[in-house]
RNA sequence: GCCCCCGUAGCUCAGCGGAUAGAGCAGGCGCCUUCUAAGCGCUUGGCCGUAGGUUCGAGUCCUACCGGGGGCGCCA
């Protein structure tokens, strides 16, 4: 264990022990110290305890000042309002926190390990076989992928999962087509862009759709062929498995595009628990968690209820002996619990499938496969809308395919680094507008909740000013272009010098990351985090502003502000790369 | 009808029961012979949807209502 002891903690600590000094009978008592813009921090747990102690607010905080102890860590403490006190630390202390949290030998800012690490499924980026990708896939994938990466750095065992759909009745229609048609995905070359995977298949998909609706004797056999898939004809398993390669091609290029790892073996989608299904009923059916209901396997609930009032079940085999994506998504479950041994099972899905994967859930615990120690939680995400705060569409009314807005995104974000670019050659142009375009697309995504319905604005997110990824990328590349020419003086830092108001300021910030990061983890909500890290930025550039680091006072003061600047630099790369989001060196 | 989410500056959003509610954008005024102006400083702009309640203290918790969005038997 490496961990740096925060500031904060080190604060509290010296609190809590003062409050139980001046009030033994309330010697656990919170002094819920926050960080404040009157101090480096306030207490203000000092007023209920008063209340409850039926004690004079101000007068016991004078009495709690007596017991802190100063020098070290606090340089002042004062009563201040009606009972808070006020917290000073000093200049010392910060810069000790500091140096502690860039020696940390494992690279990671202090940040400590989770005390107890449990094992996480985390199910997110879930594409559809044969079908494009458009905005609501890019919400999963983001936040998905920044939640897997912050538990992750927390040391929590993560499993992840990529639910793709690549099961159901569509697949008659498209795999009869297909032994009908063989050679619609066949390849001209042996190298396939995932654009043209994509084409081959929403070409065939249209093809096989007309062909449905209109030829009743097609219909007839895709609907056999389903039958066949589900009883694992070799033949037609094989005519699938071309759909979910193709696919794959396609997914990959657009994960590739998105600066995403997707791993092949972290993808089982639906198919994968076929096997399981018909047991996933009879287990619910047995013990009577499932009843039949007009022939359907179904699972009841007090509080849902349709619009005329009946009971709406959640149901996990149809009538006509069919499983629908409950009995899927149960099976699923019982994976994740049985044979993955996960304690948590995290859903990035969207916020309009909540009354099911609540079913879903409770219909789990009442089967015993959830309980207090194994939890199932969903990370509801809200709808994705335009401009006009309706659902996003094209003017046409058609949906947005995703890789025509990163496409777009990286466009006009290269074409700002290269009117910026002094000496910058064509492909560096190419992978900075590509790391500064994809950032701005995630950044904007993650740093607001993620339970809300999202405004997508382009404009906005690559306007490339305020508060958008471009800020904390340009803060980063200004540090290191300080670093660059910073000649013989190394970063080190320097406890015994004063500090100035923004070099404290930045100082306290940085040391809160370990906590933010632990936060957002907890929580899963990036969000958190990419706030913390827009603070970080502007505290920067503040200092920046007013404090010359190669061109300071002293020798001492030189290494200390560089020092600053590299803890900040690390700071900021550690953070966005929690995102998901690159820091260039250079802008 | 029932359930879920949202309502905070003109717009987009933060805000863990604590003091004077914060950012960005947009508007106004300034700042590049000095480490990257994709920047910085100052400034205009708020009955935190409404009404009650709990509390020493409510944007935050509870209840009701109003407004917007979503969901509610065999699609996923």
């Amino acid at each position: 264990m490496t961990s740096v002891t925060s500031l904060t903690s080190a604060v509290h600590q010296r609190l809590a022990s003062a409050l139980s000094a001046a009030l033994p009978e309330n010697a656990d008592a919170d002094p819920l110290l926050r960080r404040s813009d009157r101090a480096d921090f306030q207490a203000n747990g000092i007023l209920a305890l008063a209340k409850k102690a039926k004690a004079n607010p101000r007068e016991l905080a004078t009495q709690v000042v007596e017991h802190v102890v100063t020098g070290d860590v606090i340089r002042s403490v004062e009563v201040s309002g009606p009972g808070f006190l006020n917290i000073m630390v000093t200049d010392r202390a910060i810069m000790e926190n500091l140096a502690a949290r860039a020696a940390d030998p494992e690279g990671r800012l202090g940040v400590p390990y989770a005390e107890r690490p449990g094992t996480t499924v985390v199910d997110y980026a879930q594409p559809n076989v044969a079908k494009e990708m458009h905005v609501g896939h890019l919400r999963s994938a983001v936040i998905g992928d920044s939640v897997v990466k912050l538990l992750e750095f927390t040391g929590e065992n993560v499993i992840r999962r990529h639910h793709i759909g690549d099961w159901g009745t569509q697949f008659g229609m498209l795999i009869q087509y297909l032994d009908e048609h063989p050679h619609e995905l066949d390849h001209q070359s042996a190298e396939v862009t995932g654009e043209e995977a994509m084409s081959n298949l929403g070409r065939l998909y249209k093809a096989a759709r007309k062909l449905f609706d209109s030829d009743e004797e097609f219909k007839t056999r895709a609907r056999r062929r389903v039958v066949d898939l589900q009883a694992g004809d070799p033949h037609t398993m094989a005519l699938w498995q071309k759909f979910v390669d193709e696919s794959k091609i396609y997914f990959y290029s657009v994960f590739d595009k998105l600066d995403m790892e997707i791993r092949d073996e972290d993808i089982v989608g639906e198919s994968g628990y076929n096997d399981m299904l018909a047991e996933t009923c009879r287990l619910l059916e047995e013990s009577g968690v499932a009843v039949r209901s007009e022939g359907a396997l179904c699972v009841f609930f007090d509080d849902v209820k349709g619009p005329d009032g009946k009971p709406v079940p959640l149901i996990v085999q149809k009538s006509d002996g069919g499983y629908g994506y409950a009995a899927t998504d149960l099976s699923a479950i019982r994976d994740r619990v049985f044979n993955l041994k996960a304690d948590t099972l995290l859903y990035v899905v969207d916020a309009r499938q909540s009354l099911h994967f609540k079913m879903v859930f409770e219909t789990a615990r009442r089967a015993g496969w959830l309980n207090d120690d194994v939890t199932a939680y969903q990370l509801a995400f809200g709808t994705v809308l335009g401009e006009d705060g309706k659902p996003f569409k094209t003017r046409e009314g058609e949906t947005v395919r995703l890789v025509d807005l990163l496409d777009e995104a990286i466009e006009r974000a290269s074409a700002v680094v290269r009117e910026k670019a002094q000496d910058l050659s064509e492909e560096e142009i190419a992978e900075r507008g590509a790391q500064v375009g994809i950032g701005a697309v995630k950044y904007a995504d993650l740093s607001t909740s993620a339970n809300r319905d999202y405004k997508f604005d382009l404009d906005q997110m690559v306007s490339l000013n305020g508060d958008t990824s471009v800020y904390l990328q340009y803060a980063y590349a200004r540090i290191q272009s300080i670093l660059r020419k910073a000649g013989e003086a190394r970063p080190a830092a320097r406890p015994d010098l004063d500090l100035t108001e923004a070099e404290r300021a930045l100082g306290l910030h940085v040391d809160a990351f370990a906590e933010t990061v632990r936060e957002a983890a907890a929580e899963y909500a990036p969000h958190k985090l990419a706030g913390y890290l827009y603070q970080l930025a502007t505290l920067y550039t503040s200092f920046y502003d007013k404090c010359p680091v190669l061109k300071a006072e002293t020798p001492e003061q030189v290494e200390n502000r560089l020092f600053l600047c590299d803890i900040t630099a690390r700071t900021l790369h550690q953070g966005m790369a929690l995102l998901g989001i690159r820091t260039p060196e250079r802008l």
